[in-house]
DNA sequence: CTGAAAGCGCTAACAC
DNA sequence: GTGTTAGCGCTTTCAG
C-alpha cells in the first residue's frame, strides 16, 4: 500500500500558540484559566485565533502535575456488570459533570485488593476524590491515603468505628440496611410466611452484613428462633463477581428449596440473586409467588420488567449522590472544611408481584 | 471536636527516597524502571528500605509528563447502565490488566460530543490507547487524535469507509451486524411468520444500520415487501440512555401491536429493547410467544434468566476483545506495527423460549 | 555502577 | 496588562 504514512507530530504546547499569538505562556495560561479580567480583548483574539489555527489542547499531565489537581473524581464500584452499579455510576457522572468534573470508572470487582491498587493508581494520576461505592469491611488501607490529603465520600457504609479524627473528613452515606432488611423480611412476616430464606454471596461487605441483622432482628420481633439452614451463603466460590448473582441466587434458591428445611419466602442480598433466584425456582417446578414469595434489594430496572416483577427494596441512589458529590467537590476546592458526617437515607419497600401469602 | 488535625503531608518524592538512601535520584529511577541489571544489590537494598520507610509513592504524573504515556487504556461506551457494556468493560479491564495496563471507563451515553469531549480529556492525560465500544457513523473527530498518535480500536464497525492511510494504523473488530438482522430475521421467517416488526432507537451507529439492512435483506429473500410502518424507531426522546431500552422497547411494542400493521413476531435491536418488548406484550393481555414472538440482540445474563427465557443473536465479545486489547497494547510498547485490519466474527443465534411459530 | 543536569508543558509569583 | 522566571517530580543522556 502507497499510502501517506501517518507520521504523528510534535505535540503543540502554550508556547507555540505564545509564539503565532506574539505574547507570552503566560498571558495564554491565563486567558486558559479564565482570568481574562483585564486582558485587552485584542490580545484575546489573537491568541484564541492561535490556539484554533494550532488545534492546540492544553496537556492536563503537565497542568497537574503543576497543580497537583485534576478535576477528576474516581469511582469504585463493585461490579460494572451489576446494573444498579451502572445506573448508580450515570448518576455520579451526571452530577459530576456540572461541575466540571469528570470520572474514572474503576471496577474493582468486590476485590480488596484491587480496590486498594486502584485507589493508589488513581491517587498517582492526581485524583483527589474518591467515591466507595463498595463498602469494604475495614477502611484501614484508605485511610492512609485520607491522611495524604484525599478527599473521600463512602456509599453504603457506616464509618461510626473508625477514628473520630479520620472521620471528621470522610462524608458518608447509605440507606438504613438493617431496616431494608427488617422491612423486607416484615413484609413476608405479614404475608403469613415463616419459613423465610436469606440469600447472598459472601458477607464481607458492611451492608450485607447489615442486612442480614435486619432479617434477623425482624424474624426475633416475630418469635421466630433463627434457623442457620436457612440462611444461604456462598462460600465455595472466592470469585464473586456480579455476574454470577443470578447463578449464585439461582444455586441457592435450588438448594434451599430442595433442602431439608425447606421454606416459603426468600430474601435476596440484592435483585441480582433475586432474579436468580426467581429462575431457581422455576427450574424446581415451582412458581413465584404461588409457591415461594421473593424479595430484592436495589430495584434495578429489570426489577420492574420482569416476570413477575419483583418486590424489592429500593435504594434513592440518585437523590442520595447528588448531594454528596457536590459535597465532595466543594471539598476539594476548600469551599467547604465542616467535619464530615453519616447521612443515613430510609430504604422503600416496592410491592410488586412476586410475593404473596403462602399457600 | 478536639481531635488531632489532620495534616495534609509533602508528598514524598524521588529525592527524598535518594537522599535518605544516600544515593541520587537516578539512581533511584533506575531501579524504579527495573533496570537493576548492574546495580550493587546493596545500593539497591538501601533504596528500597528508603521507601519503605517513607512510604514512597512514585507520580505517575511526573512520570507521564516525562515519558509522554501512561499506562493507561481508555474505554469509550455507550451506556453502563447496559449490562453488555458492563460485562464488555469487564473483559476488556481483565485483558488489559494481565498486561499491566488500567482502564479508564467512560459512559458517553451514545452522544457523540460526549464521546469526543472524553477522547480529548483521555489523549489529555497521556492515555494513548482508546477502544470506542460505541461506534459512531462518522470516525472524523476520532482521526484528528489518530494524526496526533492515538492508538484505536474501534469495536461494532466496519472501518472500510474511511481513508487508507488511517485505516493501516486503526484495528477494528464487530461482529457481523447484518448477518446477526439476517440470522435473527429467517429464523422468525423459518417459524412461519410473515409480519415481522424491528424494533430500535435512533439509528445513530453503523452497527444498528447494518442489524436493520440484515433484516431488510432476510424479508426480501422470502419474498416479502418491507412494511415501514412494521419499522419503529424511537425519535421524539432525543436523549437516548440505556436505562431507557426497556422504556422505548416496551413502548415500541405496544405501539407496533396495537398498530394497523399489526404483527406476530418482533426483532428488537438489543436486549434491552427486547426484555422491554416482552412486558410490552403482556402490558397488552398477550403472550410471549404465543401471541407474539421476540428476538433480541447481544445474549446479555438477564435474557438467559428472563421468564420466557429469551431468543438473542449472541455477541461472543469476550473472545473478540481479549486478541485486540493485547494488539492494541503491543501497538503502544512498539511490539506491532502491522498495518491494522478489521476482523469479523460470526454472530451466534441462541434459541430459547420467546420465539415460537405464530398461531 | 552512580551522579549531575536538562527538560517534559504548564502555572503563579513577581517584575516591568 | 503582559512578560520573565522558577519550579512541579520524574527520566534520561552523558560524565565520571
Amino acid at each position: 500500500m502507497v499510502g501517506r504514512v501517518v507520521m504523528p507530530t510534535r505535540p503543540i504546547t502554550i508556547q507555540d500558540v505564545a509564539l503565532l499569538a506574539q505574547t507570552s505562556p503566560s498571558t495564554v495560561s491565563n486567558l486558559l484559566n479564565g482570568r481574562v479580567g483585564r486582558m485587552r480583548s485584542e490580545t484575546r483574539a489573537r491568541i484564541e485565533r492561535a490556539m484554533n489555527e494550532l488545534d492546540y489542547r492544553p496537556s492536563q499531565v503537565a497542568r497537574q502535575l503543576r497543580t497537583g489537581q485534576a478535576p477528576i473524581l474516581g469511582l469504585i464500584i463493585p461490579s460494572v456488570a451489576n446494573p444498579f452499579w451502572g445506573a448508580f455510576a450515570q448518576s455520579v457522572e451526571a452530577a459530576a459533570r456540572v461541575r466540571g468534573y469528570q470520572v474514572f470508572l474503576c471496577d474493582a470487582e468486590r476485590d480488596p485488593e484491587q480496590e486498594l491498587r486502584y485507589a493508589e493508581s488513581l491517587w498517582s494520576h492526581g485524583v483527589r476524590g474518591v467515591i466507595f461505592g463498595s463498602s469494604p469491611l475495614s477502611l484501614d488501607h484508605v485511610l492512609g491515603f485520607v491522611e495524604r490529603g484525599l478527599r473521600v465520600v463512602v456509599f453504603d457504609r457506616d464509618i461510626g468505628d473508625i477514628d473520630p479524627a479520620m472521620r471528621s473528613i470522610i462524608d458518608s452515606i447509605s440507606v438504613d440496611n438493617e431496616c431494608g432488611g427488617r422491612m423486607a423480611t416484615e413484609h413476608l412476616l405479614d404475608l403469613g410466611h415463616r419459613r423465610l430464606g436469606f440469600l447472598s454471596g459472601p458477607l464481607r461487605t458492611a451492608s450485607r452484613l447489615e442486612r442480614l441483622e435486619g432479617y434477623r432482628c425482624a424474624l426475633g420481633k416475630a418469635g421466630i428462633a433463627p434457623d442457620p439452614g436457612l440462611i444461604w451463603q456462598e462460600t465455595a466460590n472466592e470469585n464473586f463477581g456480579d455476574v454470577e448473582g443470578f447463578e449464585l441466587g439461582r444455586l441457592g434458591a435450588r438448594e434451599l428449596l430442595r433442602g431439608p428445611a425447606s421454606c416459603t419466602a426468600l430474601f435476596a442480598i440484592n435483585d441480582m440473586y433475586a432474579l436468580g433466584a426467581c429462575a431457581g425456582v422455576r427450574d424446581l417446578g415451582l412458581r413465584v409467588p404461588e409457591d415461594v414469595s421473593i424479595v430484592g434489594f436495589d430495584d434495578i430496572p429489570f426489577a420492574e420488567i420482569s416476570q413477575p416483577p419483583l418486590t424489592t427494596v429500593r435504594q434513592p441512589f440518585r437523590e442520595m449522590m447528588v448531594p454528596v458529590v457536590t459535597l465532595l467537590i466543594d471539598r476539594l476546592q476548600g469551599a467547604n472544611d465542616e467535619p464530615g458526617e453519616h447521612v443515613t437515607v430510609a430504604p422503600e419497600l416496592v410491592l410488586r408481584a412476586s410475593t404473596a401469602p403462602p399457600r
